[in-house]
DNA sequence: GAAATAGTGTCTTTGAGACAGTATATC
DNA sequence: GATATACTGTCTCAAAGACACTATTTC
């Protein structure tokens, strides 16, 4: 281990010792961001927002690089608002990816997000350059991505285990039938009517009003208990 | 949103696109780990590895900066090697620091890890530069770096919640009372005697043999389960 | 024998699962 | 009235918690 000489320009070698030279020493990876844009459709259920790769075929998760002055939540946004005109909510990290040979223009660490978002504002979306997936049938993905669904999902999954549309992917109202296909879709599996509705219906207020238009008896609608009540 | 005349030797440009420019375009960020190295000591509980920071005064987690041609992974184990003369195991991630103003040094990412590692690992380690602390009381730390303890011990209590010693802090052979202990250590709290057994000794293979040298009835000694039994 | 610890048996409580019964709408 | 869905009551079962009892050592 060689001692190197330090840079005198720098302001701030506190930090310095044989093995943890100044920050200017050694070259830098680039890094990206990657985000898993999660939200659940009327027909396809839940689904993940890809975009088309410019300059390749296919489509990817909607991802950049960072930029100078900002922070991996602000990458995020950005990635999201050029690339589909989507406006991201709360990212959150999952992974980075650092395989040296993840990325064939060179050096490139990913930072993996995932973002759940409200139906509505994938409406505005770009149609040509966009389009929403099945979690479960992504569809060809590139470098990590796959992996970047599988983890998105398994977050999703233990956010909405115990907690009635944390994420607000429903209306303002519902009823316990519209929350559980909800929960349904996110878990992937048929959950339990019974105890669905005894987790859940603590946890709701009830509007007094009715749902109308199906078959059967109205269900009573719901909505989410407004904190501190 | 303009777009950026590509660099002509870049031989790999196929993601540009008007928002995601070449490789070489950007600045880039130092990419740092550091690492909470968690073990149980004898006398303190649960401890975790500090090193003397250089230059500066007080401690700090081990950390470096990324090196080319280095994963996460080797760079968390060169820190360990360098600076506290220990070999890691299995180092996983927490969570990557990126608040803009969080470095004096510059623009510094930190990805953040722990890693847990039998006490005997820790034997050899620098004497005068490294210090083992209790997780409940760590000292003052700099930066994020108390943060970075309270997610490795949330891991750490999360790994330990329903498996005998996962990661085998205690020797090959034990009572239950020790593994209870250890377990305890681990959760900061009390664990129900009854519960405790009735969980852990299905997955542990009696000895045969019995402790001694207490007082009361020996208790057996167990070892773990191998894999495929 | 007293004290301490190991190990076992079992009662209670709690919550999930299963299922049946009642309520109220559409057709 | 037939059917469909909403809601409620309750039985069963499994696991956690609590506690008591027996077993085997040291002192």
């Amino acid at each position: 281990m060689t001692t190197v000489a330090s840079t005198p320009d720098m302001s701030e070698r506190r930090y310095r010792d044989s093995s943890d030279k100044t920050l200017a020493d050694y070259p830098r990876p680039s890094v990206a961001v990657d985000t898993a844009v999660l939200t659940l459709d009327e027909q396809q259920g839940l689904v993940v927002l890809q975009v088309r790769r410019p300059n390749a075929d296919g489509w990817a998760l909607p991802g950049t690089f960072l930029h100078e002055g900002e922070t991996l939540a602000m990458a995020v946004a950005r990635s999201l608002q050029v690339k589909a005109n989507v406006e991201g909510l709360l990212p959150r990290q999952l992974h980075v990816f650092d395989a040296l040979d993840r990325d064939p223009r060179g050096w490139v660490l990913s930072v993996a997000h995932v973002d759940v978002v409200q139906p509505a504002r994938l409406e505005e979306r770009f149609a040509a350059s966009t389009r929403l997936m099945p979690v479960r049938a992504p569809g060809r993905l590139p470098f990590d991505h796959p992996e970047i669904v599988r983890r998105a999902v398994e977050y999703l999954q233990s956010r909405y285990a115990d907690r009635p549309d944390p994420d607000r992917l429903l209306g303002e109202e519902f009823t316990i039938l519209q929350l559980r296909r909800a929960h349904e879709q996110i878990a992937g599996r048929p959950l339990q009517r019974d105890w669905f509705r005894r987790t859940m219906e603590p946890q709701l207020e009830p509007t007094g009003q009715l749902a109308s238009g199906a078959r059967g008896r109205p269900a009573e609608l719901f909505h989410r208990r407004e904190p501190g009540s």
